[in-house]
DNA sequence: GCCAACTCTTGATCTAGATCAAACATTCGG
DNA sequence: CCGAATGTTTGATCTAGATCAAGAGTTGGC
């Protein structure tokens, strides 16, 4: 990803809604050419977020949402005995922050897996606009709707799935992304940290490793650190049991 | 709740919003009168769903939100090779379906554990109503947050806990939404069988069937059955690894 | 009121993945 | 360019919870 999310950085940094090539996944899709007007006259772009820091934390006051634009960021929550987990990986046209809408405030933390740049949604404004823009506001629900369907497969995977089915279905989830934004399905670079990977899939780092050097004994990946090679798309698919989402 | 829901249900079975009890958990929260009889034209309400009824199905084509009223239902996903996973328990006050905002068809099943009374709220109405009463459209906003906040502390405790802290969670969780429906919060009943429990919890019946003789043996529940009476909350609590929610 | 089908419990055994331990690679600050 | 910190891999061992097996309630159809 580091390389991929160069160009797309300095490719759009300073780009319009109307003009952005992640459009449709994101909140303009199904809008006008007025339409995606307003909505970029409310969205707030700052410079990229280092990796490593945090686009907002537990207990934050909610304000905006997030729409990513490049790099990735990752969410994750903690108990107050230090418990954490991740709660998902999120790529360029993903929508960020839900999380602070029941309370005001955010019920998890995003930090950024890599230089990422994200578009800000003052919520108040970006409510209002839903109001006169049919088209945004079930947009916006659509979105919605995924990051509900992405949990519950996610409550699958960790309740039913053993670990080969846990790693291979991250694989094929990132693989799909990749390839909806333009990248190589079957080549991509994790901007993730083995422990990340376990974190987020329920699993330890030790399990993690010894997966990728099976997958990749198995001739089913090539993997150099975190470069992956996907070398058998089917049988992959066959071990994740489907349900990449 | 056998008998709980029964009282919901003979005194709520025609009523309007504006009276149900439930106003200040559902969508009419913060609405005021006139607001309140707007939402009220839009909601259907039916005879109650048998126990083991579905209210929808994976793949069922979307049409509305539901609105719990009485009873209890769980949602729950498969994969095409039979793995199932149940997805979340829920009370009165509470909203069912967002899984069908995405693609305009459910992604999961809503079934019902015993008799259940829903609020439908066709969904193309309820999205015109939020462009008209901005309150409405706040509180869609608040409960959409809410559920994407249980479903982060789902993944938490299926990533992270173990099968005593699991089991704790749940009961603690029921007892805080029995509690804010005006029911006891040490004494109810479960209306889900010991194998739903387990699915949910990423467990297997007999750690469930074994973890309640052990929580009764160290007086920390008394069950008979489906009966629960939680013994010591706070002993409760500390093995859930607080988080209930 | 009885039999068949569930649901729940309890015990014995097994195993996937955790934990413990150690070496090896890579990155980065100075 | 060095060395400390961090991230990754590999091996040996352990264990929480799964699986297998069998009884004991409980429920409901007829």
């Amino acid at each position: 990803m580091a390389n991929q999310d160069q160009v797309i950085e300095l490719s759009n940094l300073k780009v319009s809604c109307h003009a952005c090539t992640l459009a449709e996944l994101c909140l303009p899709r199904g809008l006008d050419e007025t339409e995606i007007e307003r909505l970029d006259g409310i969205v707030e772009r700052h410079r990229p977020l280092p990796r490593g820091e945090h686009l907002f934390r537990m207990g934050d006051s909610f304000r905006s949402l997030y729409a990513m634009r490049s790099g990735s960021i990752k969410t994750y929550t903690s108990t107050e005995d230090g418990n954490e987990q991740i709660l998902g990986f999120h790529l360029p046209g993903e929508l960020l922050g839900l999380d602070g809408l029941e309370k005001e405030s955010h019920a998890c933390a995003a930090v950024a897996l890599e230089s990422a740049a994200v578009c800000e949604l003052p919520f108040t404004r970006l409510e209002e606009l839903c109001r006169i823009l049919p088209g945004l506001q079930r947009q916006m629900m659509r979105l919605i709707g995924k990051e509900v369907v992405t949990e519950h497969a996610m409550l699958l995977l960790l309740g039913k799935k053993n670990a080969e089915e846990r790693l291979a279905s991250l694989l094929l989830s990132l693989s799909a992304r990749f390839k909806q934004r333009g990248f190589s399905e079957r080549e991509f670079n994790l901007s993730m940290s083995r422990q990340d990977i376990a974190n987020y899939l329920g699993l330890t780092v030790e399990t993690v490793s010894r997966l990728f050097t099976r997958f990749q004994g198995d001739d089913l990946l090539s993997v150099q650190r975190r470069h992956i090679r996907i070398q058998d798309m089917d049988r992959l698919r066959s071990m994740a049991g489907i349900c990449a989402s």
